[in-house]
DNA sequence: GTGGTCTAGACCACC
DNA sequence: GTGGTCTAGACCACA
């Protein structure tokens, strides 16, 4: 399981929105433990520093707190949880709808071409299951 | 009018990616002369260097090309633009498609949520208006 | 009772340093019997081996000394808890002019900057009771 | 010149705060251009990466901006660094009130000790004038 | 030249 | 074992 990241983009910064995605889908719980630092070093194969200032990240944004010789936890304040859930839909969307604008799509247009886009997506899925 | 640049990206791919929103808008037509550097460095306000690199960059792609003494221009193949727009149309899609399915939202969901963050964005536009 | 210690500075030596000041308040008497390793874990809440760590800088400094199957006990040799007295004082009033200093106050603003504080908090208590 | 620190408080910490001292103090106004953080790391004799950690506190704080492929700067904005003076001389002021409370002063006690000790220093410093 | 990111490897404090 | 700090050295984007 090779890890790719982009190029154009600080990896801590990518591996910060991978583990804010993994929260946001429950496959962290609010309490839960992060993988140690070292332990997500081999699996994103990157050095530890690296693992660590995405944490740090983590940690300034309220999502993590880390306590002392335990390991770093999600927040258990949902609250938390819920504005970064809010914030990254607003974020994804406005940056979709500026970018298909920025081609020359309307409004109808955008809808229009990502209704065909999910539904020629689902029939590829199908045909491979 | 200050131009805004993310932080975590370079700045010569940000102003390459808005150079060929413009071409595709055909604000820039097949053939055109694109701005020398030092009048589009002005209006980027980044250094000169900056938008030197973006337009190699552009000439790397096929998208633009350079006259000796002349300056650089939008090329005159229509089909490398079609196939530009059909490119960068499918990356915004895809990477849209697949942000909003790591915060869980199913195919229904993200449609039905764009629709309604359009609809609240328009009436807010007619109220301003 | 929660304890507050400073994220960025060792806690056995903040814990040193409270005990220091426990034994010069006169709290625990030279000769006395310091309170076990495990009980003073529960009070302070912290790990034993974090207390054991600071008794044994204490007696690395000659405040205290074990008796085998005993417990560990303040030295009874008042000299050398006066000249921790005197070293501590010494310290802190260096620490503070020193820091004072760093903000640009001459010795006058100091003693007045400090008697303004203290009357000021004074006021404060006497509004409490 | 060798650079002293503090055994038992990270080095990034301690260099922050000289360089607070440091704007405090006026020796960098507003505005003004902090060293190269390779200039730094060689003055404080440190690693770049520990500068970098300074520069980047600094920074979280509203001390600092850094303006790409130019510096880092401290802030324009006055009331940053009046609020700055002002928490770092009541935390000061606090501590050293704790500490000496700790040791059994009263208010009384820690004016009189320490206008002494500022006496004492004084005519050393005249000795040796 | 200036800051930003990353790796490799080490040592420490705490549980 | 867990996170935190530091060094040495490398490469990159930007002015």
């Amino acid at each position: 399981m090779e890890e790719i990241f982009d190029e154009n983009q600080p990896i801590y910064l990518q591996i910060v929105q991978r583990i804010c995605a993994q929260i946001l889908r429950g496959e962290f719980k609010p309490g839960d433990k992060l993988p140690a630092v070292i332990d997500a070093a081999m699996r994103f194969k990157v050095n530890h520093n690296t693992i660590h200032r995405a944490y740090l990240e983590l940690i300034r944004q309220g999502i993590a707190v880390t306590r002392r010789g335990e390991g770093t936890f999600v927040t258990a304040d949902q609250s938390v949880l819920d504005e970064l859930h809010h914030r990254m839909r607003k974020t994804f969307l406005e940056d979709f709808i500026r970018q298909m604008r920025q081609l020359g799509f309307t409004n109808a247009d955008i809808i229009e071409t990502l209704q065909s886009y999910l539904q020629s997506a689902n029939s590829k899925e199908e045909k491979q299951s």
